[in-house]
DNA sequence: TTCGGAGAGATAACGCTGTTGTGCTTTGAT
DNA sequence: ATCAAAGCACAACAGCGTTATCTCTCCGAA
């Protein structure tokens, strides 16, 4: 065994423990307490840490980012099917609301910032969620016929909108939730799906989600 | 006149020379390049010019975000109407998109980042120019009875959706265009506008566009 | 069992940032 | 002419990400 000698193994606890850190740190206060002396004395550490475990603090808000989108995956894996896809659409739209409006920063790091390196990857298997979603509308007829991802696409557009104009705070949270359910309901008419029933299902989904979205405030 | 005395009065023209290098700065070397040090080398003064004009770096990016609502103004009043206010509508879209694109840094400031203290009325004036747009549309029968401002709202968040998705590298450039006229149909339907005659307004809008368009590459 | 070396990790330094304090200089009203 | 207030430059301070240096500790080979 020539290669692969490990003299003072890594901890590898204290990589997790640093993005566990930092997500809390910026759920918490913001990114600007996203800095590597800070982030050391949370961990109990010197800040080589952020150097040995990670790249620099490129990587690390990288592998934060990452964090996010596997937070915001289990959250949709909790949205469960109906008999309605389109019901089922605006529950996953609700969800992604919800886990925005709770984690704004982290939606920022995840949604907002360029990428630096390539990999505009980590977080796109959450968009083919969508596009299942809205195959699965296709299929029951819902929508007129077009292909899945481009208007997969069109609902993540809008969301992803509303979600940003309100985090700007050019939009308040009462003009966010309305505008949210006004433009997925001209969506789904403009998808060709009749309006009386794409209300029904929207009205479905709101019930769906009440509690959650009550208890962000 | 015991009070405003004015003795050594400070020179305005630093002012608007220290709102210009930044906003080029801005454009041609990102964020990063708007340094208090950098700035008063640009304009040939020391650092303290940021402090004696602006109350310090907060107040002078504020500046710059009013300048750039200021030049989105100036573009939208080239935008002509015709006697479609709905190719009008989609025409004021295309100069949002063209704006957002050819200044992607200046956008980010005017409509990405958090208001620190109070000053949110400092561009909005541009919103209501979106808002006369659609009453036209709804005054000619184009959309179903609604306000104006909600059917506004929803098409300001869906451009502003496309644009923010492809700033953050999330949308390639083809991809935000062809989502941008797919969308902007969509909409026009579910406002209530005839599919066929909507589709018409856009292609208008298109070709009245298609020279900016292309100058952006 | 001993010993060499490689990785972990702390400390300090470098260059950068925004901001503030300290003076000197200029200017306009009295 | 005088005087005070504002402009303005220089330097310093605290913070940032990053890098260099140095020690220490542990693992594997002999």
């Amino acid at each position: 065994m020539l290669s692969n000698v490990s003299p003072k193994a890594p901890d590898p606890s204290v990589r997790v423990k640093l993005i566990e850190a930092a997500a809390r740190l910026l759920a918490e206060e913001g990114p600007s307490a996203l800095s590597t002396r800070r982030l050391a004395s949370e961990v109990g550490a010197s800040t080589m840490a952020v150097y040995t475990y990670f790249r620099g603090m490129d990587e690390l808000q990288h592998a934060v980012r990452k964090e996010g989108f596997d937070r915001f995956g289990r959250l949709l894996e909790e949205v469960r099917e109906t008999d309605d896809p389109v019901a089922d659409l605006a529950a996953q739209g609700a969800a992604y609301f919800i886990n925005a409006l709770t984690n704004p920063h982290l939606y920022r790091f995840m949604f907002m910032e360029p990428l630096l390196d390539g990999d505009p990857e980590v977080g796109l298997w959450t968009f083919e969620k969508l596009v299942a979603g809205v195959q699965r509308a296709l299929d029951a007829g819902r929508f007129a016929a077009a292909e899945a991802r481009p208007l997969a696409m069109q609902l993540w557009a809008t969301a992803h909108g509303i979600v940003t104009l309100h985090l700007a705070q050019l939009l308040t949270f009462e003009e966010a939730i309305a505008a949210f359910g006004d433009i997925a309901l001209n969506l789904f008419v403009g998808f060709g799906d009749d309006r009386a029933r794409a209300l029904r299902s929207l009205d479905d989904a709101q019930t769906r989600v009440a509690g959650p979205v009550a208890a962000t405030g």
